[in-house]
DNA sequence: TGAAGTGCCGGCCTCTTGA
DNA sequence: TCAAGAGGCCGGCACTTCA
């Protein structure tokens, strides 16, 4: 789905108001990097139909990779490009606590996001749509770990198969037009009511907050 | 998505009642073929998890296509599997008219399905969901090659994804929830209200249902 | 520990084919 | 004419990798 669809999505939306978090937050920081994941993000670009606004042109050289985190300094641990092709070492980036407080907060909020809801999320994180996308799916999958191990039984997954299924979240081709696919996240418990249980809550990990609030 | 999500959709959903259109129209046709797609629609049953609650276990032998047309008489025309690796000519079903019309009617509702919607719509069609799901798609684009002739004009289709966008439309991960992800097909205009323009009506082209009410 | 890589799946889109 | 094939893109999931 949804792709393609992003053409239906992507260009004619322009959803993300400037008065996200960020600018609630106060925290605006570099402007930088944080951009194209090179080799995936860049195929991006050349769909059909133009999509996605983002600034820079996609400069096809230099910085391979997504650093888009770690406060204002400059943090690079790619191989600098010194040679054309460049050996690419895995690196592990380290988003910033407003970051993960940021993107917590969201996760409460929705476990999925409309491609408009991760794109002004991203933006408004200085990160990349796929750092945000790959943040939620790895976030996802932690959560199905946690109510695994919680639970302890098998119906843990199956609670949690149950509470995405008739609950939340977007699709690929419409977004909740809440703020206009913008999300204000929202440090609250959640409530994901299920089919044919009683309406189960989960408190996201109420400790998770705490070690946030102090800067980056 | 969604697929995969399919895994989240498909297995614990059944959300598709018995009393559709089939039983409205007292048209029970043939419960035979109409399944398996071959070669893609096996895959289908390879998931990871178990989806899909179709009867048939996929007897992996012989009807490789999905003729789930024309009344009750038998009309084969695949290379009736008397080599193992058959010719497999391309054939062109004909959907009869009583799934045309409510193919027709489904698609003046909402223009794309969930997954338990198609699944439903399939069975009461007994037309494989492969094959709802691409006439869907095939019903799409000519949707869109007509707005573009019509209007005559590059902003056809920009009109045809503002509608598509805001409006309708499923996701992945979870469906209208109206009768369950069942649809009643009623042909009435459709109001597709566009993000920055004033409601676009289109009437589905109020003369296709013509000549379509005389029996298959 | 967790961001990112890999592999597989399904859907959608566009264009094309051939009964 | 139109169901279906083919190629290409995207998102999701499971599982793995390694700073």
């Amino acid at each position: 789905m949804p792709e393609n669809m992003s053409k239906e999505d992507g260009p004619s939306r322009s959803a993300c108001f400037t008065f996200t978090i960020d600018s609630i937050l106060n925290l605006k920081q570099r402007q930088d990097g944080a951009r194209l994941d090179a080799l995936k993000e860049q195929r991006d670009t050349g769909s059909r139909t133009e999509r996605r606004e983002s600034a820079a042109p996609l400069t096809a050289a230099s910085s391979p990779e997504a650093q888009g985190a770690h406060g204002p300094e400059p943090q690079q641990q790619q191989p600098a490009a010194d040679t054309k092709a460049a050996v690419k070492k895995k690196t592990r980036t380290i988003f910033s606590k407003r970051q993960i407080f940021q993107l917590e907060a969201t996760f409460d909020m929705k476990r999925y996001l409309s491609s408009s809801e991760r794109a002004c999320l991203a933006s408004s994180l200085q990160l990349t749509e796929t750092q945000v996308k790959i943040w939620f799916q790895n976030r996802r999958n932690k959560l199905k770990r946690q109510l695994s191990t919680d639970m302890e039984g098998p119906l843990a997954a199956e609670h949690f198969a149950e509470a995405g299924k008739n609950t939340q979240l977007p699709s690929f081709y419409k977004d909740s037009s809440l703020l206009g696919g913008c999300l204000l996240p929202m440090p609250f418990p959640v409530v994901y009511p299920t089919a044919n249980a009683a309406p189960y809550i989960y408190f996201s990990n109420s400790a998770k907050y705490f070690g946030l609030f102090d800067g980056d």
